[in-house]
DNA sequence: ATGAAAGCGCTAACAA
DNA sequence: TTGTTAGCGCTTTCAT
């Protein structure tokens, strides 16, 4: 009962038959090499009897095509990324392709490898969140005709499509709604990144204090792994100024969430303590009391978008050369965090 | 400067050896065909200036290896699944193994599809929660000296390695903690299921009930992608049943989450109205308000079973025959939801 | 309309 | 110590 994996070669020797009409008939081609419908139908019936399966990897090998798509994210646990990713999955999934998913931590070293491991596997397109310092690899890729989308972020010296959001704009604005319910010492609490959305979120949060005449408190945390890493800088940094702040401003789900425990450890309330805003929008947020005003990213529009710009590539829609930019836009969700 | 992608053979024709010796040395088993160390340099170090790498899909062609490990979860948004299985990414990555996951949706059929798409890809090694019918396919997997280790469930019917928690000691103690504090009425609401876990957790919630005199109130809904109708019938019931409740306990993080956004919709407080004990601990729970009593399952310590117990059978440290079952404790942080 | 044969890049048994 | 060679399973060109 131990099914021998058989090869196409066993499928046609079983039917006295050379293995190029079984490859041409499997592979749709039967019309076109005009193979008799008869022979057609008794291969088709042979292969559904005996479950044969082509085994991938020899196709792979031969034709230099995979239909996986490989996507990296920067840290799959996060709901953020793992949300997009099964969206993209979903997506991809219905339109013939795989999809492998890994976890960058943003660590460029380990990048790297994932894109190595990733080109190894003759996987036919690549999504990324990408981390600082993969510029050559990624050109590399361009470079042998793979296509690359990027989203959440992109690389300035790097031409690819990219989905980002409208993150200077967000900031900004959630900026003014803090600014406009009275408050006067905002604080921006986020990851120290020299990423482009990070930059971002940052220079619009800095232009509408400006703007305001007002003055900035801001505070950068290293991106760790381990949690309490992260809690720990954030609760140095709102124990010693929570008192001169009147709201707080987090630069992302993650430093919100953290931002928020420490709240819950200083008995910090909000928002007569502090007014809150987070970007991203998390359970979390909707089920804390009081509910947390939000950034929230359209979730769908990104994954849409990112699959369908790949897609397009990968089925030779879009010629490669072309790149495209797509910057969607962003819904405040004002919860009660936020007002007075 | 396009790095034309150059094999074995290059390699071999460039120092004017053979791709023998090449592969040897590449694979590290120079000293064990004893060639020259001068050789060995010349070798290497024209690889690295060329960097050259080779083509796994062609190795795992020939050697039906491919250090690739499957790794089937749930849903790769649900933070359980999702921290589970970054914990096991890393632990693989450090053995040199690789992970590709993938959701299974619970889908019988989409499963099925992906234990296919893993086998022709040539994956060493599978792990996964696993959705029931799939019996025979894990069988075949097994017949086939494929290592599986399943994890969170498994099949009653298929004898692989596991690695489990305490799923009905665990309700059975949530729900004395209930009844403890005077709690008479106590509903389960969970997912409708014929999995193990699913089914132990009801049957420890039925045994403390029914060792209590009381009795049991049960809500099971179907489990739906789309959250709104997971919120939907639970918001029915809830609203139907809550004045004559005075405590439920959550089957999973996922109802448990659904369960608190019914209550804020309600006006429900907790635990005046309704106390709450909800399965899987998560970061909405420690920041609800009041926190809320979670049975935690001990993540790291499922994802390292796992991972070892895999690593072991695929370093043949233990042979394919010998199966394993183990079961982990839970942790119980009670807080205030589940107080007087 | 069908078949033979080369070759994708690699490993390993066997020769030398 | 190193080289020759036969595949792994598939696609595709070129004959027939």
């Amino acid at each position: 009962m131990v099914k021998k994996k058989l090869s196409i070669v066993d499928i046609a020797n079983s039917l006295n038959i050379s293995k190029t009409s079984v490859s041409f008939i499997l592979n749709g081609r039967a019309a076109e090499k005009r193979i008799s419908e008869e022979l057609v139908a008794r291969v088709m019936k042979f292969v559904e009897e005996v479950g044969y399966k082509p085994n991938s990897l020899a196709k792979s090998l031969r034709t230099g095509k995979s239909n996986i798509i490989g996507l990296m994210v920067e840290d799959i646990s996060n709901p953020f990324f793992a949300a997009i990713a099964r969206l993209i999955e979903d997506r991809a999934y219905k339109n013939g392709y795989k999809i492998i998913y890994c976890s960058t931590d943003n660590d460029t070293n380990k990048t790297k490898d994932l894109i190595q491991m990733f080109r190894d596997r003759h996987v036919d397109g690549y999504i990324m969140a990408p981390p600082e310092g993969i510029e050559e690899d990624v050109n590399d890729l361009l470079k042998n005709n793979l296509p690359v989308v990027m989203f959440d972020r992109y690389l300035p010296n790097v031409d690819t499509d990219h989905v980002v959001i409208d993150n200077k704009a967000s900031t900004f604005k959630a900026t003014q709604v803090l600014i406009k319910q009275g408050y006067k010492d905002i604080a921006f609490v986020t990851f120290s990144s020299e990423q482009t959305q990070m930059n971002d979120r940052l220079a619009g949060y800095e232009q509408a204090i400006a703007e305001a005449g007002l003055k900035t408190n801001i505070k950068q945390v290293k991106f760790q792994q381990n949690e309490d890493l992260i809690i720990e800088p954030i609760f140095e940094y709102i124990n010693e100024n929570h008192k001169r702040l009147d709201a707080v401003l987090f630069g992302t789900n993650h430093v919100g969430v953290c931002g928020l425990k420490v709240f819950k450890r200083l008995g910090i309330s909000v928002p007569d303590d502090l007014a809150v805003i987070s970007f991203d929008d998390y359970d979390v947020f909707q089920l804390y009391t009081p509910p947390v005003t939000a950034i929230a990213q359209p979730i769908e529009e990104i994954a849409d978008n990112v699959i369908t710009l790949l897609l397009n590539k990968l089925n030779n829609k879009t010629s490669l050369a072309d790149k495209q930019t797509i910057i969607v836009p962003t819904i405040m969700n004002v919860r009660a965090s936020s007002g007075k």
